[in-house]
RNA sequence: GCCUAGGUGGUGGAACUGGUAGACACGCAGGACUUAAAAUCCUGUUCCCGUUAAGGGAGUGCGGGUUCGAUUCCCGCCCUAGGUACCA
């Protein structure tokens, strides 16, 4: 019998299928093992051949795990709701929810043609109200909770009001709106209900509150900050603009320290964990008053305490709500003309214009707070209204911009350390001691600042402070295709509709765009009032809702109590290993993050971090391939079509060609004149016989004609040799472009594999005879690699070692059960089909290979007379060897008086044993 | 600018804690089998010098350093990719 991937493989996933086979046990000794994909957006384009990667990585360590003998979780499932479907219902009137059902059979397809250990019993939809049901649940639990900063979790809002009622606020320490209100606990009890739960709602995680926000007019909503790249929108690239709405939103910022503080916690990679740390961007420093005689004191936000005796003005971004008080008549012309200026510029422009130096001077004077000193009070773009309180204290010889700001307004620049170089640059240095600085001339850096800090508290004028980047997560969409947000509204305030009428169905609606009125499409839908007169919220929860808890769903799918029953949260616990891209850092990754710790926090599981181990695949870009067409004399293209290596004696223009015609860059000619009705005719120049096309690294997409749909590569080589190829193509973490250059060799390897097994006619030719040594060292040689390789995720590796193993028992000519059923074992996780096919020819029970137990390494077969071990000269030569020889003493005075420099180093020691790869020495033993 | 990752043959890439640089694969060249093709197998393939060979020299982005020994460690620079930015 022949490899016939085609046949073998479906027949695999059938079975699979049918029996159930990668279902975790119920009851079972074995320890668990959680191995999860970030699930995908089923988009119409279907998959392409880069959205495997990760897919497969995650599957060869699943099976792996499993054959170690751990119970495996290994879930796939669809992040359903989201923009392109809704966009294309705009365009068709198509139900975003048709579109969904056809785009997931595909992918379903599609995955299924791979071959993926998925238990698809536990699939999940986070468009399905079964699902949404819990993400609205959630929802309730964030709006019936707040941040209790004293325990440093969140609680049920219950704990806020018991201790209104009994105490009123004094005392709470909560992570709030900042317009809180002062009150006894008589005043609290005399409130009306809708003052009280006006009050509660700038306590509550989930809460509605008048914000600016990143609105998109094209796509006609508000956009959350990760969702905005450049200014401009993360999907379709329209302009974004700031706006003023009320608006749901999310107090991740409560969680701010703990974000930062689990990511030492968790195995995930360094850029990665930049990137959130970046994001949170936890600034250390203090916060300090300027004083201002008949207004509010001015408060600034530093991290450079220690430089408050080199201030010589105060900037407040244009929109500071002092401005307008603080301008002098004399200024006010100027100020408004300038608060004007800025208010145009859009949020795009004032980025990138960060050259031109620009303000304006209030007119006012602040009081230093430790020097009485008067200090100008201007205004500038630089400052940013968003981030710490919107002013800041400048110092210009020891910040640039301020020094920039200085020098072009001509204020005074005060050197404040001997250490620093002011003549041309701000110079920030902590270096040296203080001068021109009243009580801390004459300190260093770690002196000053508790000084500081301990001088301004005592006056009351400032404190140690510490700010964060990362602001609050807006969370309402004005879109029809996300989850409804179980709210409605009595006397304008959003009230939680009962649990019991969860999920909170999406309405249907005539169109799928705003109303005439402006408001979201939810508007449209007839008769949708809670208990028939109360609005509903009329905006949809975001696309990161669903994707924020969807892991904990996979344990406990069809759970009608709750999101997942206490046993399943208690046995799976938290992803052990999660696999996806590291666009999702800043997003999803920082959002389920959230949203775990405030399950935990509320009791309802026991884990801080939800992924514990996690890895980026690179992306596969696509590799585009090019024609070039032959231009006349007029620059009209002809159908003459000139190779690669010939084009340049040639006027051309180069044109894209679908690399589904192309091979190893040779383009097959007869197919290139099907392609396009136009190029019938076509004429070739060719070179050596060939024609061989120009390529180009870009992205897959379809109107460059280079994109490639693993179903094509499967028909032709198998899911099997797909599965390895991609894992040979080179490291997982890394970014790689996709060509088929090498897919040859892969296949090749699997029909060696093949061939071990059967003789010359094709049948199956197993020897029952006792292996030979140098047949156990080339077995056990793989069963070590192939299992530090997965531990390491260096899975190209491996298949390099498959590769070299399968030669050397073919060179061997090896048909011996014990060694071939060891190995395939070994190769099942990477190529699934062959090994199931080629362990139930061996007699073995369909089905069992999955659990086989992994083999386990011997190194008595490695041990030969070719030792490896560490050896030292003078206590200075550390060196590891593969190779060593015992010389008797004549041979090693020959060779030792043949080299000068291990002579130098045997310093009339008695040699024992040299040791020498080729002829030359490399290490000696005395 | 800052942060992070990386730079190795014609190509994808190996070399895990400093110890034979270029494994493995593609491609290319030559050969075997075959009427022929496919398939399979064998040999060679970093570059330069050496007519062949024996042999020699250089070589992991560039320049230094530590070391008996550096792709690996240290210092300075250049380039590429990703992230981020008037964040005080």
């Amino acid at each position: 019998m022949e490899y016939n991937h085609r046949s073998l493989e479906k027949k695999w996933q059938q079975f699979w299928a049918e029996n159930g086979t990668f279902r975790p046990a119920e009851t079972t000794d074995k320890p668990k093992y959680y191995v999860l994909d970030m699930f995908p957006y089923p988009s119409g384009a279907g998959l392409h051949v880069g959205h495997p990667l990760g897919y497969i990585a995650s599957d060869i360590f699943a099976r792996y795990k499993r054959l170690k003998g751990f119970n495996v979780l290994h879930p796939m499932g669809y992040d359903s709701f989201g923009l392109p479907a809704e966009q294309y219902a705009i365009q068709t009137g198509q139900h975003p929810s048709v579109t969904t059902e056809v785009n997931i059979k595909r992918y379903r397809e599609q995955l299924d043609n791979i071959g993926f250990s998925y238990d698809w019993s536990r699939e999940v939809r986070t468009s399905e109200p079964d699902y949404y049901k819990w993400t609205q649940w959630i929802f309730m639990q964030l709006f019936h909770a707040w941040y209790n900063k004293e325990a440093d979790k969140s609680e049920s809002i219950d704990s806020l009001t018991n201790r209104f009622e009994t105490s009123g606020s004094e005392g709470i320490y909560a992570v709030c709106d900042e317009d809180v209100l002062t009150f006894t606990a008589t005043e609290w009890n005399s409130f009306s209900v809708e003052e009280q739960q006006r009050e509660l709602l700038k306590y509550r995680l989930a809460y509605l509150r008048e914000s600016t926000v990143n609105w998109c007019a094209a796509l006609g909503t508000v956009l959350a900050n990760d969702e905005v790249i450049n200014g401009v929108s993360e999907r379709g690239g329209y302009p974004v603009e700031q706006k003023k709405m009320m608006q749901w939103s999310m107090r991740i910022t409560a969680y701010a320290d703990r974000l930062l503080r689990g990511l030492d916690t968790v195995d995930w990679p360094e850029p990665l964990v930049e990137m959130q740390r970046n994001w949170i961007g936890k600034s250390v420093g203090a916060s300090v008053k300027f004083l201002l005689p008949q207004l509010n004191d001015i408060e600034v936000f530093t991290t450079r305490v220690d430089t408050i005796f080199g201030v010589s003005f105060i900037v407040l971004a244009p929109e500071h709500e002092l401005v307008d008080a603080l301008t002098t008549d004399k200024q006010r012309v100027e100020i408004e003309g300038y608060k004007e200026k800025t208010a145009k510029k859009s949020e795009l422009d004032r980025m990138a214009d960060t050259k031109t130096v620009s303000g304006a001077f209030t007119g006012s004077y602040a009081k230093h707070p430790l020097t009485g000193a008067d200090v100008p009070i201007w205004i500038a773009d630089y400052v940013l209204a968003g981030y710490g309180t919107g002013a800041v204290m400048a110092v210009p010889s020891g910040d640039q911009r301020d020094y920039v700001f200085a020098k072009h307004f001509n204020l005074p620049i005060i050197p404040i350390s001997d250490a620093q170089n002011i003549e041309e640059d701000a110079d920030p240095t902590k270096e040296g001691r203080y001068i021109n600085s009243d009580f801390i001339n004459g300190m260093t850096y770690e002196e000053a600042v508790p000084a500081l800090i301990k001088r301004l508290e005592g006056l009351g004028l400032g404190k140690a402070k510490i700010n964060y980047r990362m602001r609050d997560a807006i969370f309402g969409r004005q879109r029809y295709w996300g989850e409804p947000v179980p709210v409605f509204f009595k006397n304008g305030l959003p009230y939680l509709i009962d649990e019991k009428e969860l999920p909170l169905l999406l309405p249907e609606v005539d169109k799928y765009l705003p109303t005439e009125t402006g408001e979201p499409p939810l508007g449209r839908a007839d008769g949708w009032k809670y208990q028939g007169k109360y609005e509903y919220e009329l905006s949809t929860m975001p696309g990161w809702a669903g994707s924020s808890w969807y892991w904990f769903r996979y344990m406990d799918p069809t759970n009608d109590e709750s999101f997942a029953s206490k046993e399943a949260v208690d046995y799976w616990k938290a992803v052990d290993l999660y696999i996806g891209g590291s666009e999702h850092a800043t997003g999803h990754l920082l959002y389920s993050r959230f949203w775990n710790k405030v399950l935990k926090d509320l009791g309802y599981h026991n884990e801080e971090e939800p992924f514990k181990k996690l890895i980026n695949q690179g992306m596969i870009q696509g590799r585009s391939n090019f024609v070039y067409r032959v231009l006349d004399e007029e620059g009209k293209g002809t159908n003459v079509f000139v190779s690669y290596g010939l084009k340049d004696q040639y006027h051309t223009v180069p044109l894209h060609v679908d690399v589904n015609i192309v091979y190893n860059d040779v383009l097959d000619t007869e197919k290139f004149k099907a392609f396009r009705p136009d190029f019938v005719n076509a004429k070739f120049v060719l070179e050596n016989g060939k024609y061989i096309c120009g390529t180009e690294v870009e992205k897959m997409s379809k109107s460059k004609f280079n994109v490639v749909n693993p179903d094509d590569i499967i028909e032709t080589y198998g899911a099997d040799t797909l599965r390895l190829y991609e894992m040979f193509l080179g490291p997982l973490e890394q970014s790689k472009p996709w060509n088929t250059n090498g897919i040859e060799g892969v296949y090749k390897f699997l029909r060696k594999v093949w061939r071990l097994f059967h003789d010359a006619e094709g049948n199956l030719f197993i020897s029952d005879d006792e292996p030979t040594k140098s047949e156990y060292k080339a077995l056990h040689k793989i069963i070590k690699k192939v299992e530090e390789d997965i531990e390491r995720f260096s899975f190209n590796t491996s298949v390099s070692a498959f590769m070299i193993c399968v030669n050397e028992l073919s060179d061997l000519k090896c048909n011996k059960r014990k060694i071939l059923q060891d190995l395939i074992i070994v190769l099942e996780p990477y190529a699934p089909h062959i090994t199931e096919e080629l362990w139930a020819l061996l007699g073995n029970e369909a089905g069992t290979i999955s659990y086989a137990p992994y083999p386990v390494f011997r190194s008595e077969y490695l041990v030969e007379s070719e030792f490896a071990y560490p050896v030292s000269v003078n206590g200075k030569m550390k060196m590891n060897l593969s190779l060593a020889l015992d010389l008797d003493a004549k041979v090693v005075e020959e060779i030792i008086l043949s080299n000068a420099d291990v002579q130098r180093y045997l310093d009339g020691k008695i040699v024992k044993k040299v040791v020498f790869v080729r002829g030359k020495i490399i290490n000696i033993v005395v």
